[in-house]
RNA sequence: GGGCCGUUAGCUCAGUGGUAGAGCGCCUGCCUUUUAAGCAGGGUGUCGUGGGUUCGAUCCCCACACGGCCUACCA
């Protein structure tokens, strides 16, 4: 009990006292016959007159959350997590013995049972008046203020238990997000997806471009790394001939922590054998939509951020380079797609563009600025790779609600190869692969694209891959032997796609941080 | 990594270079249909931690810790 308030001794003297009474503080089990959403569903619309001629008989339990004794009478509201409902009791009906020890032993926060029969108060209100009173488990500690609840963001996110008790609102963000995630299982289980799980602990972490988190196996002696994708795992199973498979699991990336960004992270990633980069999109628009409309109820539009964001289909389709390009007429740059799309035209612009004389940070000219120094320092960028980050510095990273223009979901189209050593390159144009990614109110929701099934060029690609490393890369791919071995083997043209679980289900609930659709965020230790 | 803000009772929050404040909770008493029940009485504390300035620091200064927001990194 070190460090804990002074109110836990009254409350343990309390506990000591029922057990003095042969009341046990812990009891191990009850028989809880309704919920009371199910006594508010039987019974809400019932008048007074109704519910006395009934005498309707239940047995409940809940945490006793707010206590209003009143002489030899009182009424307590107890939730079940759930809902609330109000249980009357008296003296006249429970006897001495077990009022008393409601009204001197009970407290905020402890679990009762209650056997009684359902009844409206002069007031309106529904509620139980009780006719027996059975006590099933002491809390030592206080709760929250009943009316402000715990507002302190810390502590409700280090002790997400009171948070849930104290703020309703929390549990509905949490049920909303497990409605969202079990209609993609429901979804994808229809159309014939297996649902696997591949190792979290991986020999060498591939899929995605990403600096993992570092562990030991003693009795192998051998170092592993933490996943940070599962895709080169799914992929050898679309070899082995699992045609659609699909994970819902954690991934885990050794960066920095944001209000879009945590640690550990759920994502969904499924493979369609004989699908290309056009029928993931396709199926992505209508998972996604689904998944939507399931947590926000048929045809609603979520408001996020103040904004309504539409879920109906077709969502929005926009070359990266069109995206670039529309941003650069908005800001009279001088350049159209056709020239950001073209090697020699983007680096004759970018050398003549006008250097900026007195740099304002924050400015586009910052920005640019500030773009070629990292240019620079890397030793010369290729084509895509200036393109992708005109895009990640000007479309991308611009996720304010007034001003993104990625704000309803969006497909972003022609991704350099170079950024996409797993994909295919498009089949008509030889510098951007054969992908997407998905948009939504200013975040990357989902990627996908037609997997490069070629085990020659896939080496070739590590092989590019281990050569940005040596060049400082951190978050170049590594080689993966055993990956271009399972490719050998042959693996069928096939469609992958992974969605962000966590940032689909902030848009859904309304929620500003990743943090308020994880349960259990990741934080400093106390001390 | 940088900037700004915060940290006071169990909770929500005021506040002052000179004995620490409120509401809720809690404790005592009254009250048999209340609604954040009410009435009367009671203040329960390492003012985040460590150092400094001062006769005296919760307050001013420095460092640190934890948190929030912004920013950077993440090629």
């Amino acid at each position: 009990m070190e460090g804990w308030p002074a109110e836990s001794a009254q409350r343990l003297a309390k506990a000591r006292a029922l057990r003095a009474h042969d009341v046990d503080p812990y009891p191990t089990r009850f028989e809880r016959r309704q919920t009371f959403t199910e006594i508010i569903a039987a019974h809400g619309g019932k008048s007074l007159e109704e519910l006395e001629a009934a005498s309707q008989a239940v047995q409940i339990a809940g945490r006793v959350m707010l206590k209003r004794p009143m002489g030899k009478a009182s009424f307590a509201t107890l939730s079940d997590g759930e809902a609330r409902l109000q249980v009357y009791l008296r003296l006249d009906d429970l006897g001495e013995r077990a009022y008393r020890l409601f009204e001197d032993l009970v407290d905020l926060g402890d679990f009762i049972g209650v056997a009684g029969t359902v009844m409206r108060t002069r007031k309106g209100e529904l509620s139980v008046q009780a006719r027996t009173l059975t006590f099933l488990s002491k809390a030592l500690l206080p709760p929250p203020e009943k009316w402000h609840g715990l507002q302190d963001v810390e502590a409700r996110y280090r002790q997400r238990y009171v948070d849930l008790v104290a703020n309703p609102e929390v549990r509905k963000v949490f049920v909303k997000r497990s409605a969202m995630v079990s209609e993609m299982r429901r979804f994808l289980d229809v159309r014939g997806y297996v649902e696997v799980e591949t190792p979290m602990m991986q020999p060498i972490p591939g899929g995605a471009l990403a600096r993992p988190f570092k562990t030991h196996h003693n009795a192998l002696g051998i170092d592993l790394y933490l996943r940070i994708a599962p895709e080169l795992y799914l992929k050898r199973l679309v070899v082995g001939g699992m045609e659609r498979v699909y994970e819902i699991n954690r991934n885990f990336r050794n960066e920095g922590i944001s209000s879009m960004h945590n640690p550990e992270f759920t994502m969904l990633e499924f493979y369609t054998a004989y699908f290309d980069c056009r029928d993931v999109m396709a199926i992505t628009e209508e998972l996604v939509a689904a998944a939507a409309h399931r947590a926000l109820g048929e045809g609603l539009a979520a408001t996020y951020k103040g904004r309504g964001i539409s879920f109906d289909r077709p969502f929005k389709r926009v070359r990266m380079t069109q995206a670039v390009a529309d941003v650069a007429e908005e800001q009279g740059w001088g350049i159209d797609e056709a020239g950001i799309a073209d090697p020699v035209g983007l680096a004759d612009w970018l050398r003549s563009a006008p250097r900026p004389s007195k740099v304002t940070p924050g400015s586009k000219d910052f920005e640019m600025f500030s773009l070629e120094i990292s240019w620079a320092k890397h030793g010369g960028l290729s084509h895509g790779n200036r393109v992708a980050q005109l895009f990640e510095v000007f479309v991308e990273r611009r996720w304010d609600p007034e001003t993104t223009r990625l704000w309803e979901p969006t497909f972003v189209v022609d991704y350099p190869v170079d950024i996409s050593p797993l994909a295919k390159v498009h089949p008509d144009r030889p510098s951007v692969a054969d992908r997407f990614e998905l948009f939504a109110a200013g975040m990357e929701i989902a990627n996908g694209f037609s997997e490069l099934n070629d085990p020659l060029e896939q080496r070739q690609r590590f092989l590019d891959q281990i050569g940005r490393r040596e060049k400082g890369d951190e978050e170049a791919h590594l080689m993966d032997e055993d990956y271009v071995r399972a490719l050998g083997h042959g693996l069928p043209p096939t469609g992958g796609c992974g969605v962000g679980i966590d940032r689909l289900a902030m848009i859904l609930t309304d929620s500003p941080s990743i943090r308020d659709v994880i349960l259990f965020p990741h934080m400093r230790p106390e001390r």
